[in-house]
DNA sequence: AGCACGCCGACT
DNA sequence: GTCGGCGTGCTC
């Protein structure tokens, strides 16, 4: 009987590979068990085996896997299931997929390795300089690797000249697997087994009485040891204060012996009984609908408004999962994450909580995936950003998905392209789990959903504590501009009511959803602005380094005080970000202290929380920041919200910008006001008769939904159709006006309606490389499952075609 | 994705 | 003459 192997190797490729098994690997190994594999010229890779058969592939000769790296399964069934769907209905690979789901760490990959030959032949005679330079090299190194090879001989390519050495029998080339993930061990010590016993101690400590350091420090350690387990190097230094020199002498006296020990990497919070979550009538009544929601078998959405107490609710459905051993995935956007969350959420379940998040080292990320291999029936709670779904997840028993809405919850590159809370979703139903669906501002295809009864809908409209909603106002920015009221970016109103809010001690947040100091130099003389050599966009300016740069492509150079094309120096901005915005307004409230918050101040791993917590601690007056600031952020003292500029989020080029700007601007506004003081919202814009802005003023998501939904219809787009986006990019302009032509034809032979473009974005060129799209409208009749297939089958034909082959494509599906 | 092979221009 | 640029093809 023959075995094999069908495995899933972490490549775009859309097959899988077939390895040949012995008798006892075939039944040692299993699904879901990790392999490594040699793949391509003498490379070995971590796959996933998919499927063990005994039928022999026909068209080439199986290899045998190198090895089996796991006894027992890394990747359960269910997950290699949802494996399955995302790369069938995102049509991506399911080796994309697996890169996506399995935490780096996991992955072992080999490296080759250079090695002096047993039996070197004496032949060094004819042997060229950088010969024998390996040759000497590996005379003092046991090993090389190529890169060494290559820095020894500093240059690129060194293949050629190993294989003669090969060749010659002076060396040996070895593939060597290397584990990526390294468990966290701490120095222990304990007193060595002779002297354990009260008498023995005795004796030691008269030894060592002309030593009174180390003799306290055994003293110590025997106390700490009570119940013989080791102790930690540090305790011990600590409790005993000797020092590490002392701790080094007793050990090479063999009085004790250090040990090493596997540490968690995870940290849990204390759990704090005395929380408790009292609701209110209004949340009891949501809490209830939403079970009885769940009770029908119903996707829940819960539509509260900010601050209306959405986690309470959540807190007591985690609670009766956990309270019956169930695991709970507790979805939220990236930068929604924050310590104040996982706080609240470890206070009430202690240990029950692990955290899953991008922020994450490679090695944290594994333990917490091991954790739930290893707990699997354990009731878990997992906090985490869209990537958590992938986690083997063993008895599911309840999804939250917190703000729904989020775009950033669909993978945007790259594939697999996939849309978090819908795949979520769709994990939910193969545990059969309960599944809720959060948002103040819900996304259109929710709450169209909602609508149709295919999801049940709770609405919780009163905010914690009968906080009042914040009044809002829109200034017009023509107006003022016009009538000289306008001090840099800042109009006359929403400087007064700054100073209002400072002077009562309150706190004011600053929105302006663009990082940089500002995007566009331009000359007033001749309308010159610096453009990015590889893209076809200006290049923005940041000041803290003074430097152009390019968003896209990270092309950056110092700026010059004279106009490149005239060579006048008159240079101004145009546009601004929150950089500017943080000095306008120190210059404005010089004596308060303004912080800001965006990309380029939250890069670190604990960045983000410590101006949090500044904020929190009110260290900081005035807070300046992107849309990070509208994220989960609950801070008490905020009266005043300002806006800006809102008409950067308007005139988006995209279908989705309007129920986005309603969404942002809903959000920032709920960050302020609270029990007893009303907050206020000021909305700069140059539109303030534009439909979406006045919903937001008037906090009337239903009409904005009404008639974002009638745009939908008429212009074809989600939730009403269903869109795929085609992108072909090359160097060549040439080649992707005709490869798109070709592509575009051809499905339009075949779908008859709904294929638009192809089209340039609005940014053509990006490092270098021509885009264009090609957009599919899918009518809710027609079969989603066909088009996809009629798509697939114009893609073979399109790889088919020679001159096209190097066009890349990247096939969006749902595409935002 | 890597990585080799093969074909071309530009330098020690 | 070699070095390294990239287009092309293959990986069980």
């Amino acid at each position: 009987m023959l075995y094999f192997a069908d495995v899933i190797l972490p490549l775009p490729l859309k097959r899988l590979f077939t390895y040949t098994l012995d008798e006892e690997q075939a039944n040692e190994l299993h699904k879901g068990f990790r392999v490594a594999v040699p793949f391509g010229k003498s490379k070995l890779y971590t796959g996933i085996v998919f499927k063990i058969h005994g039928k022999s592939p026909t068209a080439y000769e199986a290899k045998p896997i190198y090895s089996i790296l796991d006894d027992g399964p890394v990747v359960y069934d269910s997950q290699l299931r949802l494996w399955q769907w995302i790369s069938d209905y995102y049509m991506c690979s399911l080796g994309e997929v697996m890169r996506a789901a399995i935490p780096g760490g996991l992955l072992l990959s080999s490296e080759t390795v250079l090695i002096k030959s047993e039996s070197p032949s004496a032949d060094t005679d004819h042997l060229s300089d950088n010969e024998y330079l390996i040759y000497e090299a590996l005379g003092y190194q046991s090993q090389l690797s190529i890169e060494e090879v290559a820095d020894i001989l500093n240059k690129k390519q060194v293949l050629p000249l190993i294989s003669k050495l090969v060749d010659k029998g002076l060396v040996n080339v070895q593939e060597q697997l290397r584990e990526k993930y390294k468990p966290k061990l701490v120095r222990y010590v304990q007193l060595h087994h002779s002297y354990r016993s009260e008498h023995q101690l005795k004796e030691l400590l008269e030894l060592l009485s002309q030593a009174p350091k180390q003799r306290e420090a055994v003293l110590t350690l025997f106390q700490l040891q009570g119940d013989r387990r080791p102790v930690k190097v540090k305790t011990l230094i600590e409790t005993s204060g000797s020092s590490s020199a002392v701790i080094k002498a007793l050990i090479d006296k063999v009085v004790i012996e250090e040990l090493f020990l596997e540490h968690s990497r995870i940290v849990h919070g204390e759990k704090d009984e005395s929380v408790e979550v009292n609701l209110n009538p209004n949340q009891t009544a949501a809490l209830t609908s939403v079970k009885s929601g769940m009770e029908e078998g119903k996707i829940n959405l819960l539509h509260g408004v900010t601050s209306s107490g959405k986690t309470e609710i959540y807190i007591r459905l985690i609670e009766e999962s956990l309270e019956n051993s169930k695991q709970v995935l507790y979805l939220v956007p990236e930068i929604a994450l924050t310590t104040q969350l996982v706080k609240r959420l470890e206070k009430r379940f202690g240990k029950q909580v692990l955290v899953f998040h991008s922020k994450y080292s490679l090695n944290e990320r594994v333990e917490v995936w091991q954790n739930l291999l290893e707990n699997r029936e354990e009731g878990t709670v997992v906090i985490g950003a869209r990537s958590a779904i992938f986690l083997p997840w063993a008895h599911l028993d309840l999804i939250i998905v917190d703000e729904e809405h989020e775009v950033s919850y669909k993978q945007f590159d790259p594939a697999p392209r996939y849309h978090a809370r819908d795949t979520a979703i769709v994990l939910g139903k193969m545990f059969g789990a309960k599944i809720l669906l959060g948002s103040a501002t819900p996304s259109l295809e929710s709450y169209y959903n909602a609508q149709n009864n295919k999801y049940h809908y709770t609405a919780l409209k009163e905010r914690f504590n009968n906080v009042l909603m914040p009044e809002m106002e829109l200034v017009d920015l023509s107006d003022k501009y016009k009538r000289k009221r306008m001090t840099g970016h800042f109009s006359d109103r929403l400087i007064q009511e700054i100073q209002e809010a400072l002077d009562q001690r309150f706190q004011v947040i600053l929105f302006q959803n663009r990082r940089g100091f500002s995007p566009i130099i331009e000359c007033h003389t001749c309308g010159h602005s610096p453009q990015c050599p590889n893209c076809d966009v200006s290049l923005t300016y940041h000041q803290y380094k003074n430097q152009l740069r390019c968003h896209y492509c990270g092309f950056n150079r110092p700026v010059m005080s004279n106009c490149e094309a005239c060579g006048n120096t008159s240079l101004d901005t145009k546009g601004f970000g929150t950089e500017q915005v943080e000095e306008e307004a120190k210059t404005l409230f010089p004596n308060h202290r303004i912080a800001r918050m965006d990309l380029d101040t939250t890069r670190g791993k604990y960045s983000f929380d410590r101006i949090i917590e500044q904020f929190e601690d009110k260290d900081i007056d005035i807070l300046v920041g992107t849309q990070m600031v509208t994220k989960g952020l609950d801070f008490r003292d905020v009266k005043l919200v300002g806006v800006l500029n809102a008409d950067g989020l308007l005139n988006f080029p995209d279908f989705r910008s309007h129920e986005r700007c309603f969404q942002l601007l809903s959000q920032v506004a709920g960050r302020s006001g609270r029990t007893d003081v009303r907050g206020k919202v000021i909305i700069q814009t140059f539109n303030p008769y534009h439909s979406i802005l006045q919903q937001v003023s008037s906090n009337d998501y239903d009409t904005m939904y009404k008639q974002q939904l009638e745009d939908r219809y008429q212009f074809h787009y989600p939730p009403i159709y269903r869109i795929v986006k085609i992108s072909l990019r090359h160097r060549q302009i040439e080649r992707v006006n005709k490869a798109s032509d070709w592509f575009a034809r051809a499905l339009k032979n075949a779908l008859r309606t709904g294929v638009l473009g192809p089209e340039f974005p609005p940014i053509a060129r990006i490092r270098n490389q021509y885009h264009k799209n090609i957009l599919i409208k899918i009518a809710p009749a027609q079969s989603l499952t066909k088009t996809k297939e009629a798509i697939q089958k114009i893609e073979n034909s399109f790889l088919g075609i020679k001159d096209f082959r190097a066009v890349r494509i990247v096939i969006n599906v749902d595409s935002y």
